[in-house]
DNA sequence: CAGCATCCCCCTTGATACTG
DNA sequence: CAGTATCAAGGGGGATGCTG
């Protein structure tokens, strides 16, 4: 369970800073995008989410289940149907993200140029 | 040079998480956060954002200068006077933050609450 | 299918010391 | 003041193997 980032809440004196846990991962917000348009199943997020292994989505998707965001729905089939939904609280979320995603849309470019030409100079 | 993290845009599929990394810091929001209002010297900086080393502060704030959203002034005084302050690009990020600070402020003992019930039904 | 358990490496971060 | 340099430690994350 250490493995699992999930300190036993020390408090911390700066309020936004644990705040913004909840999204600054970048596997939590990839699949918190994924969770925006329904329920998926475990192995529908593993196919959708590039990259990710099976590690990292379990403990993603565990972390969005602690902070109240998602909600794991398990179907006693065999083998095995579970799916993960965005709770109510979940649903607030997207608004934010959804700003943030565009922000993205808009202005990426600039960033990767900016990033080009400041290495250029620090050559 | 490794050390900071800055590595040569390895090519990765997807786009968003790219663009995820500007912000997804915790150091980075924090101190952008103290550079919405104004510019700021690197001592200020690290008196108000809490507990930030000066390694951290320093590979932060060229992390965002390298995205272009942060500039760097250098005045040849004795002893020597730095600011930093947002860029045109910067300040247009400042939206999108500020509504994901909204959530916070608005959602956060929710999901306090929903940590608490988590750690509490598997103990 | 949906995971948990383990091993292990590397990268991030912290701590400390030094400088223009 | 505003950093840079170096070293050491810790944990995040990948790879692999196993289960109900």
């Amino acid at each position: 369970m250490s493995e699992f980032g999930m300190s036993a809440e020390v408090e911390s004196p700066c309020h936004y800073r644990r705040a913004l846990e909840v999204v600054s991962s970048k596997w939590t917000v990839l699949v918190f995008y994924e969770l925006e348009f329904g329920k998926r199943r475990y192995s529908d997020l593993k196919r959708r989410v590039e990259g990710v292994t099976q590690k990292m989505l379990t403990q993603t998707l565990r972390q969005l289940e602690r902070d109240g965001l998602v909600v794991r729905h398990v179907y006693p089939t065999v083998p095995p149907t579970v799916e993960y939904e965005l709770t109510p609280l979940g649903l607030t979320l997207i608004e934010p993200m959804r700003v943030l995603h565009q922000w993205t849309d808009a202005h990426y470019d600039s960033v990767r140029q900016a990033r080009m030409a400041f290495d250029q100079e620090n050559a």
